[in-house]
DNA sequence: TCAAAAGTGTTCCGTGTACACCCATGG
DNA sequence: CCATGGGTGTACACGGAACACTTTTGA
């Protein structure tokens, strides 16, 4: 027995949370000192509101979906117009529409989620109101863009887990160091080197370059690149356990 | 350096992948014979489009968004509309926005999937337009929503790996034998009866009523229920591999 | 009393984890 | 030559899987 519905003036919005291992120029300053990689953090590029609804609040870089534009299109589109940066991945994160969450019109956001590297974030775009913060130290966002953060957050250290999302962190090659650094900072916990090793290699995930990284103080690692998809196949798969350990009773 | 870009006008649709271990009332007749639980198959309700674009093709049960309701409210909404089902689980799947899925205006669907019970789907519209279908044997639907429905299978297929959806399908109290039965279902392949009961009753997942299902031809089944999600917390969790022995090379 | 499903016990093996140990380089 | 991170070897515990076995009912 349909009722008669009010169709909803909804208009269509894209936004991004952009995760990166560094931060791009602007940030809040903090004072350099050795850490370990489980103890560093990750960090987001936000855009300050210019205008009322949430006039001087941190947000999401994003915009309006365009006429012609996937919604992914219109992701990286907004991305690169706020923030300068150009994500390596870039997925679909969930669709947020509360009637309520913006003040004067129905607001419908797409949001994706992007991993960039470091090199892609030195070309950020240098405003003031672009500012790299750290995701475990956020003001308080526009809109709902904190839950938003924290969904994004979530599903990150999930599939960092069981995908091979990782080496969108990383540069065309990389040490195993670097990429297992990668895991100890999103899963917040420190990893066996010589385990994380056996790991990975085993999956064909990775191939060697012959290469090694040279100047550093000690023996030079290998370098390593992502192998390609089509040859790695199911093979390629290996996991790594977010949260071991939370077996037996605590 | 943002270019001018001509906004979307696009409308705003919610549909719903609803998944029942039994078909409603109207569906393809099938000979009955006794089928093993791994080779029996989901159902899903489509609606025949009676409109220009796509008309006379089966489509996913949505329709568009409501001023004042959220995404989920529509898709209850729309879903109780067209097929008369109120699902006891229902979850965003995925927004599809692709500007050529419609062919005369743009129409972004924030779609979602579904898990009724049998008694659920009894209720269903009687009506030539509303059938059910097997979830392995569709016929090529409207629009996009071939697509949709292959990717809510794959979303089925791992949630249940690792959550504890499968209640959803199912009576307040049912057996270990329908719960498995509910995984053989889904997972397509047979699991070992005796380590799937310890599996489950180790995760304290369930509990006993402390009755059982008479009438059966041999010795009466235990019945369960599933444990307040609050009690059974963390240790409430237990994996059911989707696809195992994928390991070793093939 | 017998067939068949419910439910229990036990063994085997892959995988994650810990940790001792060797290797190679710049300072 | 030595401190340090790169890289290898190995032993152990846990959990998934296989499967033999006992229990309980209706017909």
């Amino acid at each position: 027995m349909p009722r008669t519905i009010e169709l909803a003036e909804a208009r269509l919005a894209v936004s991004t949370v952009i995760f990166a291992r560094e931060p791009g120029v602007a940030h809040d300053e903090l004072p350099e000192q050795p850490v370990q990689p489980a103890d560093r953090s990750l960090w987001i590029p936000l855009v300050r509101r210019l205008r009322a609804p949430g006039k001087g609040r941190w947000a999401l870089p994003g915009g309006w979906l365009g006429a012609a534009e996937s919604l992914e299109g219109a992701a990286a589109r907004t991305l690169d117009e706020t923030t300068g940066v150009t994500p390596r991945y870039l997925e679909q994160l969930y669709t947020f529409g509360a009637p309520d969450r913006s003040p004067d019109e129905r607001v419908v956001s797409v949001v994706y989620w992007a991993l960039v590297r470091p090199e892609e974030t030195s070309g950020s775009i240098e405003d003031p109101n672009v500012r790299w913060f750290d995701a475990d130290d956020l003001p308080e966002l526009a809109f709902d863009h904190d839950e938003i953060v924290a969904y994004a957050l979530g599903r990150l250290r999930t599939k960092l887990g069981y995908s091979q999302i990782a080496h969108a962190f990383l540069d065309e090659t990389f040490t195993l160091a670097e990429l297992r650094e990668v895991y100890e900072t999103v899963m917040r916990r420190p990893l066996d080197p010589a385990n994380f090793r056996r790991t990975v290699e085993a999956s064909g995930a990775l191939v060697e370059t012959g290469e090694v990284r040279t100047g550093t103080p000690h023996r030079p690692p290998k370098l390593y690149r992502p192998a390609d998809p089509a040859e790695a196949g199911i093979q390629g798969a290996f996991r790594i356990p977010v949260a071991p350990h939370l077996r037996r009773h605590p």
